[in-house]
DNA sequence: CAAATTTCTAACTGCTCGTTACGGTAAGCA
DNA sequence: TGCTTACCGTAACGAGCAGTTAGAAATTTG
């Protein structure tokens, strides 16, 4: 059946999105990756297709990540208010921690390429609804917890959330961390 | 003194910031702007240096402008909670109303060329801080009228709002109307 | 072992990039 | 009228771009 491959398709999947993270698609070329995956750019071609449908793979792998430990730690059991304030806090120390200043792949993604990009929307779209529903479902369980107002709107909440974690990652582009912090703090407040 | 200018620096400026703005930085070709300028290539070098250096001039022009609307809404006289309000209401609008889905300059600047780019980082934080002490003055002055609740932190709220706008203008690229409204209305609760 | 199959490498295709230079011409001022 | 300046179209620059192709090398299967 012939020659097996010889390099790892999944780390040189991580190593583009690295890139593609840090640079932005446009910035990034070809012999960028060739540079940085470690293999041929043949190779490249051959194991996925173009330089666009890799970065669509690079955002498949970045949101299958993401959502996992969104959907994980808003479904944990306890308390579910402090689930979402944790996933908050969690976005914010991803911010902090982050000293490439990389921002989130899938906030980049829209900024730079929609509404042009067909491909790169149907993503985007999926990725932010999948963590709306997550924390739809987590603001549905505190409201069942009496940690929610009776009045509260949880689609709306979680909507909300969502916006507002996208606005996080913009200011993360800066270098203003009181800002971040602050905005993270006021939000909390929101959620009582 | 030679032959005056034929055609008009400010009025190319703005063809150039409407192309950068529908386009972001790298997906603009120089040759994008010559079509679109109505002006020849060395002119455009004369007049405004290189890519980079109109890029810088289309951002200013463009912070120039929001910076005066957004100064002047939330100066106004009268109740200053509801210029807050009509300020995120405005931001909203201008999202719904524009159907390119361009976003905000100031925003796709932050995402596609932070953290490298020196000079667009140092506009962006401007007007940022800008529209933060714009913001935060109207808030001051909203807690004097008895508008918002005596324990508020005008300036704290006024980088949650700051924040949260920038995410406003990531979910207008997307397609999702609903969600932008509903982020909207939530956020107002919090100015209570 | 030998044939089949696949990956690897590297040179190569046009093309586009940002930028500069070149005449030729039109307009302001002496 | 001259001098200067700015305009235009065009062409060129070197570099880098995304993407292709041909063949050598390697491994699996019959």
């Amino acid at each position: 059946m012939g020659r097996s491959k010889e390099f790892d398709p999944d780390a040189a999947l991580r190593a583009a999105l690295e890139l593609f993270w840090r640079q932005g698609y446009e910035a990034t070329s070809m012999q960028d990756l060739v540079d940085h995956l470690g293999i041929n750019r043949g190779s490249i071609y051959a194991t996925y297709g173009s330089k666009h449908e890799l970065y669509l793979k690079a955002l498949d792998r970045y949101c299958e990540g993401q959502g996992n430990v969104a959907l994980e730690l808003l479904s944990r059991p306890g308390s579910a208010l402090s689930a979402v304030r944790d996933f908050l806090l969690g976005h914010a120390a991803q911010c902090h921690q982050d000293e490439e200043r990389k921002g989130c792949l899938v906030t980049n993604s829209a900024t730079e390429l929609l509404p042009g990009d067909a491909g790169a929307g149907r993503r985007i779209d999926t990725a932010l609804r999948d963590v709306e529903n997550a924390l739809t479902g987590a603001l549905i369980r505190a409201k069942g917890q009496r940690e929610l107002d009776e009045n509260a709107q949880p689609r709306s909440l979680a909507r909300f959330l969502v916006t507002f974690i996208q606005g996080l990652h913009v200011i993360a582009k800066t270098q203003d961390e009181r800002r971040l912090d602050d905005a993270v703090d006021q939000a909390l407040t929101l959620l009582r």
